[in-house]
RNA sequence: GCCGGGGUAGCUCAGCCUGGUAGAGCGUCGGGCUGUUAACCCGAAGGUCCCGGGUUCAAAUCCCGGCCCCGGCGCCA
């Protein structure tokens, strides 16, 4: 009897461990009984293995109690063998249920509709090997923000979710019960905090939630998402948009490395990664308005670009592409208005091909006090909202530019997803806060 | 906020137009099956047809009101 320690199913898909025995754990993924043997699909972490069970086996009756999703130990010899799902399987000499599983709620027919249940049972449902892949990817993600920004010489920094005011001037804010102050919200963006912090450590980045409380009712918007912000002394718009380029290969290039066996359990063509390569193609507002306008859609200068528009020129590419110069009225106060052409602003935004759109949004900030305040007037604010960020450009102000990357986006594109909420294990939007 | 779609068995859906005793597949349970691959075969159990009102001899079906859900747009990451 084999008495070392548990391994992993991806370990002992291999020839080396072939005739050996060995122990496993892990859930029961499928079942299938027949008259001399049992069928027990085992799933772990790292992967699916068929357990054979005989009828000669003392633990054959055991093994005909078992259910989809209960946990069990595993004993026995690995065999290669053709008839098993994956060309390995273990031979049981022994079986041990931990739990034997109540009937599992998601049957095949929830999961192939995609129905609303999977959300409702979303706890369960991550369980599947379509969320367990894009979790990897989105791990894999995460892992590669944080390895980029520090191989750049970015510190990580962390800002307060519970804020006074707003920085998206339309966008709308979650108000909070805090003790018994009035104009308390979470926070919807990083970006001023981290505007602070680059007069002590120059290159800043951080990765947080951020929360939008707008009423959309569409597949890119979570009402909480995960925004990798980062903020740069003294870059100019070029500069940001460099860095913002090579943040994106870095991520799908790690992916590519990373997550070949997941990306095709999604059936995602990986050729859509392999081609993002910057430098990304830079377009103007100007341009992408008479392209359009060649395209045919009513459009004109001075309007944001929808849905449709943004899902138009984003066909003709095979990269994600930069769309820069938005006019001042499309854009965020604090974007600093082109000093050759004050009506456009030195904004950025990054569009994911394949129709996804916009995923990151960046540009230069204003770094004059008075162009500032002004600003926050034209767009009929209020300056003593923001006074500490306003002060910020009273004592060694600096040219400073940054962007914000929906990361729930980002995996949305990498991993082909239908639903940016398939690319969060728990999503938040505007109906749903359980499980 | 505006526009569209939907709510029938545990799950996915058909039935609704054209009113007449509630259906299928999957799951569950029982049985069978020479190695299954989303196994297969036989059988059984399983229903507040979203809620309320109206029309009618008769309503899942037609009409009115309400609730809930989904998608698209706007807005944005």
């Amino acid at each position: 009897m084999y008495m070392g320690a548990f391994l992993h199913v991806r370990d002992v898909q291999s020839d080396e461990y072939v005739g050996r025995e060995v122990a496993l754990r892990g859930w029961v993924y499928r079942l299938r009984t027949l008259k001399d043997s049992t069928f027990i699909l085992l799933r772990d972490s790292t992967g699916i293995i068929q357990c054979v069970v005989k009828r000669d086996s003392p633990h054959f009756e055991l093994s005909r109690k078992l259910t989809i999703e209960s946990s069990v130990k595993v004993w026995g010899v690995v065999a290669k063998d053709p008839r098993a799902p994956g060309g390995y399987e273990v031979r049981v000499t022994k079986l041990e249920p931990v739990h034997i599983a109540e009937a599992f709620p998601i049957t095949e027919s929830a999961a192939r509709a995609d129905s609303e249940i999977l959300l409702d049972l979303r706890h369960l449902w991550i369980r599947s090997r379509k969320m367990t892949s894009i979790l990897k990817v989105r791990s894999t993600v995460f892992e590669a923000i944080h390895e980029f920004f520090r191989s750049r010489g970015f510190y990580e920094v962390h800002c307060p979710i519970f804020v006074t005011a707003a920085v998206e001037g339309g966008a709308t804010l979650f108000p909070v019960k805090y003790f018994d102050r009035e104009n308390v919200y979470l926070t919807q963006s990083a970006q001023f905090y981290l505007e602070a912090l680059i007069y002590s450590l120059e290159r800043v980045y951080t990765v947080a939630p951020s929360f939008r409380a707008e009423k959309s009712r569409t597949r890119r918007h979570l009402t909480e998402f995960w925004h990798a912000e980062a903020e740069v002394a003294w870059a100019t718009l070029d500069d940001i948009m460099r860095v913002e380029e090579e943040l994106i290969y870095h991520i799908v290039r790690r992916v590519l490395e990373k997550n070949l066996e997941e990306l095709s359990i999604l059936g995602r063509r990986i050729e859509h990664l392999e081609r993002v390569k910057p430098p990304f193609p830079r377009l103007s507002y100007d341009e992408v308005i008479e392209r359009l306008q060649r395209k045919g859609f009513n459009i004109k200068w001075g309007d944001d670009l929808g849905a449709d528009e943004e899902r138009e020129l984003t066909k003709d590419f095979e990269t994600p592409i930069f769309v820069i110069g938005y006019p001042e009225t499309c854009k965020a106060f604090y974007h600093k208005n082109d000093p050759e052409r004050p009506e456009i602003t030195l904004s950025e935004d990054m569009l994911a091909p394949e129709g996804y759109g916009e995923i990151i949004g960046g540009g230069q900030r204003i770094d004059d006090a008075r162009e500032l305040i002004e600003k926050i007037k034209r767009f009929g604010l209020n300056p003593d909202d923001y006074q500490w960020y306003i002060d910020l450009r009273r004592y060694g102000s600096v040219p400073h530019s940054g962007f914000g990357l929906g990361v729930d986006r980002l995996v949305m594109w990498i991993c082909g997803l239908d639903h940016i909420r398939d690319a969060i294990p728990f999503p938040r939007d505007i109906r749903r806060v359980y499980p």
